[in-house]
DNA sequence: GTTAGCACTCGATTCTACCGAGTGCCAAGA
DNA sequence: TCTTGGCACTCGGTAGAATCGAGTGCTAAC
């Protein structure tokens, strides 16, 4: 069973009678296949209550009144709202996935392998082919792990490079253009000083660096203040888009298309996007429940990763509001799943 | 001047007369500017031949018999072909640029610095920017660059990483994961060892390898092995796609809009057709002369960039086969300049 | 070679009619 | 009170006809 909105639907617990809550199903399921207002004949005959168009109209009418339904225009059919969406989602029995697909996620776990950025990449193109919707997938963010090495290398005198290595495994490196030209042997100690320096230090910690004015003690500080420079906004997040091609499929109209695959390129958006439906306890956001207006035709499914029971990512479907919630919603959470396990996996080889 | 296609238009140097070539031209602008058919009237009056429009017409039937105008239907404007535009692009003068853009592209390179990575993707995003159309930014292949220094760091006993650092600044990281366990110190004399084996090789080189069998030579054979591991087809290039979201203003039909999404996503696709254009010594692809069916209604503008003379990479813009080449193709040039200048003045701080 | 004149083509636009899916309402039945 | 069949009504979508007009190709005269 999916997570539930904490704040939105307490006040509203007005759980529909079965009968509203099976038509409104209806609606959303045939809806959803179709792309077509829902006419209450069709939904008289799929779902399996024995009663007439005319009492589901009559439904309907209150349905629409408490704003689960909207009509598009007078003599259509109903298309859900949001609101009915919502409904329809949190009153979803967890779907299970297809033998078939089960077992290429499966195959693909155990075929994956390297660095953790090829295989989140990878996840992501995977899960995208596999749900026909573009996937998110959020990397770990190695802001709050341990520094393991760095190195300071010279590439010419006055042009270095930080490499910098995590307990995660993550690397990074930066420029480090000193004001003063070093020799070899400076570069050397430097680096030397720098690993004494921080080895076991976070990003966050704050070191006491040399104050004298010699070449090394020059080198050693410019060099923390550039690896401690790290703006909060990039902090180290990585987030691979995977199937960004399928947005032109899944929505009609140009400007969508055009609006939603802007979105998608502000990387640094889409992870805090994906963050904020987290942080809320969600694990689908439909149309403005994000308060996002340029994806307001847009659903948003998370499901999160884990590392040692701390979070460390997400990976997310992005498709229409009529997308195929139960299997997404499925691939989703198998996929961040396996996604968990394969980490913990890499800790066990200890 | 733009470079000319070396075989194609070879045999074909059948320069057409002033007055074809000056009715061409117009047709291509007018299309260009309002994506319509133009008509014979259109052309009479927006260029200045003083001619009626029943002449312009019978010369345009003689351009649509030598395929360079096409009519969708009987009793329709022309529309350029492929061949049409690449007449019009190889007799363009180099456009020059709006000041105002000249100003945006040196302010932009005033104030970009950091890792190379990041250069080239604010690049392209930035010449998305500018131009309105979706760019693509290939960095150097850093497969012929010579190895700074090499470093196995142990995450855990069994897991190791490897992580280089190559003479153009690149650096890559590398999971080793050997079958034996090894000791702090064992690793630290793998690494000291891998650095005296491998410094001032390239990736390319063979190395003598120890043949023993204790755990320090096991870890030298495996990160050797890893390292040189790579396959042909990732080749250590980089490309950054910026504002892929154009694609949807420039294309009409959903299904343009998919498959071109769709190549974009393939990012090897991308970096060997931009090396293909470049290989034929064209700067511009239109159309179907690239022979990539997929993009047969785009054209592709590159302009490559160096570092020392040498080939590092390309700036590259794709749009509609309509598009801007004046505007597209001197952005292209003026900003792979710049980019050339960039790298070539960072060696100089030497 | 150029051009005015003219008949012709054919996509785009507009208008009309009309079909039909679907509604809301009501009155009769359970 | 709830359900349901009946019925008038709405209104988007489609099909066809009429029309418009941009643009052509051709021809005859300059």
């Amino acid at each position: 069973m999916s997570r539930r909105a904490s704040s939105k639907n307490e006040t509203d617990t007005s759980d529909l009678d079965v009968r509203k809550a099976t038509i409104l199903q209806a609606v959303v399921v045939e809806h959803i296949d179709t792309a077509q207002p829902v006419g209450s004949t069709a939904v008289a005959a799929s779902a399996d209550l024995d009663v007439s168009p005319a009492t589901v109209r009559s439904e309907m009418v209150t349905l629409e009144r408490e704003g689960y339904l909207a009509q598009p225009h007078t003599s259509a059919g109903r298309v859900p709202t949001d609101k009915g969406y919502r409904y329809f989602v949190d009153h979803l029995k967890s779907g299970v996935l297809g033998e078939a697909q089960q077992v290429q996620i499966s195959d693909f776990f155990k075929s994956v392998r390297g660095e953790v950025e090829g295989v989140l990449e990878q996840t992501s193109i995977m899960l995208s082919q596999l749900t026909n919707y573009t996937s998110v997938v959020v990397g770990p963010s190695h802001s709050h792990s341990s520094i393991l090495s760095v190195q300071l290398v010279n590439l010419d005198s006055r042009h270095h490079l930080l490499v910098t290595v995590f307990s995660d495994g993550s690397v990074t490196k930066h420029s480090v253009l000193p004001t003063i030209e070093a020799s070899h042997v400076e570069v050397t100690e430097a680096s030397r000083q720098l690993n004494a320096l921080l080895i076991g230090t976070t990003l966050d910690s704050r070191v006491q660096v040399p104050s004298r004015d010699d070449h090394v003690a020059i080198l050693v500080r410019e060099s923390v203040s550039v690896l401690h420079a790290q703006k909060p906004t990039t902090d180290g997040e990585q987030v691979f888009i995977g199937g960004s091609s399928r947005v032109a499929e899944a929505f009609d109209g140009v400007e969508t298309v055009r609006k939603v695959l802007s979105i998608l390129e502000q990387e640094l958006l889409v992870v805090s996007l994906v963050q904020d439906i987290l942080d809320q306890g969600l694990s689908v956001a439909i149309g403005s429940e994000h308060g996002f207006e340029p994806l307001s035709s847009c659903a948003v499914i998370v499901a999160p990763v884990t590392i040692d029971g701390e979070p460390a990512g997400a990976v997310g479907l992005l498709g229409p509001t009529r997308m195929k919630y139960r299997e997404a919603m499925a691939a989703a959470r198998v996929v961040s799943e396996h996604l968990t396990n394969h980490f913990a996996n890499e800790e066990d080889h200890a």
